[in-house]
DNA sequence: ATTAGGG
DNA sequence: CCCTAAT
């Protein structure tokens, strides 16, 4: 009873969330012919990302949610009318409409970024390094980076002249916007050539032109509302102390003492030099990626070889990897004998492009579990294109639905999980929040500890986290919840 | 099977 | 990341 209620609750909010972006709109003044090519193309490609990936636009869900709560949010349809009204509700504003619309211009000048922090921009743009010099070439890159990965829903950068601008929707001040835009603007198609990173999703991609926006209306600033990080969320999940991997934990330490029979299979022979060792390599073989065994094949005629990695360890080990181990042992070497090719050579295929866009090595480093035995902690590094992913899946959907994001999303990455994701938005929310009050936490020490998450995206975070940190606990206080305002334009001291 | 949280 | 508890 009260779930069905929470999840309609749910449902509706994640029709609500903002961007169902009305592409060109931009101009509001005069549509110039370009233009209107240009939203044709879109739409059309719109309509056919639509086939693979439900867009809420024209469902039921839609029309749901606006008879739900008919006052209510209005000011989210507000944020959405534009070009989402010939398809679905009312054309309660003719299409004529004044300039709901208009631009805040935020320049991102990455005109002011030396050549060295280009090079650091790039890297976590794309996940890997450049030896380029060339500065414009570099930030032309970068832009396309950020605006190709941004692309599917929403963008909210366009690359004009040399800058990257991005566009937000405000709903306050509506002052037109420079006619020169539509001029200079250079309209990133996604198919940017050689960019390494979307090795599958051509599909997702397809739909892009940028042009989009992502419509977070601010709404006016009544309430002053309080802030959002005040209360760590008045009832989070309680868990009843764990056990079992304490448990599990200390039964690891005393078996190491005692050196049991179970020692030899979890290779944490006491002993290396001790006979046991033999079972040493079985978990090594899989580990040093490079010393895995490889095989022709035939792929494309070019007779290429590809790690023999099979697919098979590539979800972490469940819960008793010792019987992992040996049954991943077993598959090994059974293996080579029959090779199933399709599916197996997609994931390869997949693999290498994969990490051919950076992370080359399979960075599966084997911890050693403090006492236990190693375990293989795979790392992979978040690229700035996967992050973006990442808050965009957020805004379309909703912090929480991970599954969803994954599938949707991130459809063409084998690696991360929903769980990763989660992780990754909770590390990112925590990183928003914490790094722009002041940013003096962390001087200078760790110069490249880990790229800076670009601070426009960081933003996005905070915003989406301000969200939902008021959407979601609302629910029985009562719909008057005039979103406070707090517009988040706040001057950016970021990076780019 | 998915999600939230702790470590 | 990994792991568990809760749903």
């Amino acid at each position: 009873m009260l779930q069905k209620v929470k999840q309609e609750e749910r449902l509706r909010l994640s029709c609500a969330s903002p961007d169902r972006s009305s592409d060109c709109k931009i101009m509001d003044g005069k549509p110039s012919d370009q233009l209107n090519k240009l939203r044709a193309s879109n739409e059309k490609l719109q309509s056919e990302v639509t086939l693979q990936e439900p867009i809420p636009l024209l469902s039921p869900r839609l029309n749901k949610s606006q008879t739900y709560e008919k006052g209510g949010t209005e000011t989210f349809l507000r944020s959405t009318d534009g070009l989402l009204n010939n398809g679905s509700s009312a054309s309660a504003h003719s299409t004529s409409s004044k300039p709901d619309f208009s631009i805040l211009k935020e320049e991102i000048c990455l005109d002011n970024l030396s050549i060295k922090e280009l090079h650091e921009t790039f890297k976590a743009t794309f996940g890997r390094e450049t030896s380029v010099k060339d500065k414009l070439w570099l930030k032309r890159r970068i832009a396309m980076g950020l605006t190709n990965s941004c692309d599917v829903s929403t963008t909210t950068f366009i690359i004009r002249g040399k800058t990257l601008v991005r566009n937000k929707v405000t709903e306050e001040n509506s002052k037109s916007v420079d006619t020169t835009l539509t001029k200079d603007q250079v309209v990133v198609n996604d198919n940017c050539k050689d960019l390494p990173s979307n090795p599958t999703n051509q599909m997702e991609d397809q739909g892009v032109l940028s042009g989009k926006i992502f419509g977070k209306s601010d709404v006016e600033s009544g309430y002053k509302s309080e802030d959002i990080h005040m209360e760590e969320r008045a009832a989070k999940r309680v868990r009843k102390p764990t056990r079992r991997y304490i448990e599990e934990l200390s039964e690891v330490e005393s078996r190491e003492c005692s050196g049991r029979f179970l020692s030899s299979v979890k290779n944490t022979g006491p002993t290396p030099s001790s006979p046991k060792y033999i079972a040493r390599p079985v978990s090594n073989v899989r580990s040093d990626g490079t010393v895995v065994v490889t095989r022709q094949d035939s792929l494309g005629g070019s007779g290429v070889l590809v790690p023999y990695v099979s697919r098979v360890r590539r979800g972490r080990p469940r819960k008793n990897f010792m019987a992992l181990m040996v049954i991943s042992k077993a598959e090994k070497e059974k293996q080579p004998v029959f090779t199933c090719r399709s599916e197996h050579q997609q994931n390869v295929e997949l693999e290498n492009l994969d990490s051919s866009r950076g992370n080359s090595d399979d960075n599966v480093v084997t911890v050693p579990t403090a006492k236990g035995g190693t375990r293989r902690k795979h790392h992979r590094a978040w690229t700035l294109t996967e992050v973006m992913k990442l808050v965009e899946g957020v805004s379309r959907y909703g912090a929480g639905r991970w599954s969803e994001i994954k599938r949707l999303a991130f459809a063409s990455y084998t690696y991360r999980t929903s769980v990763d994701l989660k992780d990754k938005w909770r590390n990112l929310l925590r990183a928003s929040f914490a790094q722009s009050p002041t940013d003096k936490g962390m001087k200078n020490s760790r110069k490249h500890a880990s790229m800076p998450i670009p601070a426009p995206i960081l933003l996005r975070v905070r915003e989406l986290a301000e969200m939902h940190a008021q959407s979601a606990p609302d629910l029985s206080s009562g719909k008057l919840a005039g979103r406070s305002g707090r517009n988040v334009n706040e001057a950016r001291t970021g990076y780019l």
